[in-house]
DNA sequence: TCTCTAAATAAGAATGATTCTCATTTTCAT
DNA sequence: ATGAAAATGAGAATCATTCTTATTTAGAGA
């Protein structure tokens, strides 16, 4: 293991490039930087968060342009948090249906899968409001609001201060 | 029945005062407005659109201010669509808890409820995931994008016109 | 009912996130 | 290697939201 560090990088290269052929879209330095980010990060991140880590190699309006292309594309998807702040993730991952865990006091994002079971009578729950509502539904998404560990641990530390 | 339009918009305001009263918060003109409009319209508004309602009656660094008031004082609830934009609808009507809807096309949202039972079980599974990621959660929303019976046959009627 | 003080409002300035513009640079097919 | 098309970077522009401050209003008490 002559050096780990180089070796995960290009990894992390090799697989941006991958997914930027498997779309038929350009290969950039820009692009291959961000699509990096979220693949080391492994969850999703902020714009804020993303430029920092970014580290000046992605101008800020291009970093806004290329979420949208990509997005466009399907490389990556986006939400918002209960505070209203623009996240991205890539959908790769994202062949496992999952939701989100938001973190109330310091908007920390968890990924979550529920049971194949709801996840089936949601489904079948959905097809119902469809009919009843006549609408079309493309997708759905289930979030938690909550409190995390760091943060209760915290909150409960503080108390004891007192 | 001499006069509906006047009887009925006596009605909104006297629920409007109940409403403040019940909270103790003081009685003011934007205030008995914002409320009489989100009474009167029964789903959830924008700022813009409740901007336009109150035709004047609210200035705008007023209403964003009166959302707050009265979204701490629990009278109101705000949440943001896909599309980010921020939503206010009456705390009220949300005895019953409720999920949304949402048009991918126009962004009309609809209030829907699922049965008792996957309600149930959803619960059930939330207490799961809080033991599996330690968090305790503490609010829970299903979010459906859709498209809604108007923007389909709006489209297909394009089409058919091509 | 009148008056006074605290609370609320209106108007516009300030902020912050996102989008737009356009000159320069990069990609990639030839 | 070369040139056209695509993408980028820098900063200006925009949009929603928040902040500031002078003015107005609500409502408690005389």
């Amino acid at each position: 293991m002559r050096n780990n560090r180089s070796s995960k990088q290009a990894s992390l290269n090799e697989t941006s490039r991958t997914l930027l052929t498997s779309k038929a879209i350009t290969i950039t330095q820009p692009r291959l930087s961000l699509l990096a980010i979220l693949l080391k990060e492994k969850r999703p991140l902020t714009v804020e968060q993303i430029s920092q880590l970014s580290k000046g190699k992605i101008a800020l309006s291009s970093l806004y342009r290329i979420i949208k292309d990509l997005k466009d594309s399907g490389i990556i998807s986006e939400f918002q948090t209960p505070e209203n702040t623009k996240v991205i993730e890539l959908t790769e991952h994202q062949g496992d249906h999952h939701h989100h865990i938001f973190c109330r006091e310091c908007g920390a994002i968890t990924d979550f899968e529920i049971g194949a079971t709801l996840e089936r009578d949601l489904e079948t729950e959905i097809r119902r409001v469809e009919r009843q509502y006549s609408v079309s539904v493309t997708s759905h998404s289930l979030e938690l609001q909550s409190m995390c560990l760091n943060c209760t641990n915290r909150n409960a530390q503080l108390l004891q201060d007192t």
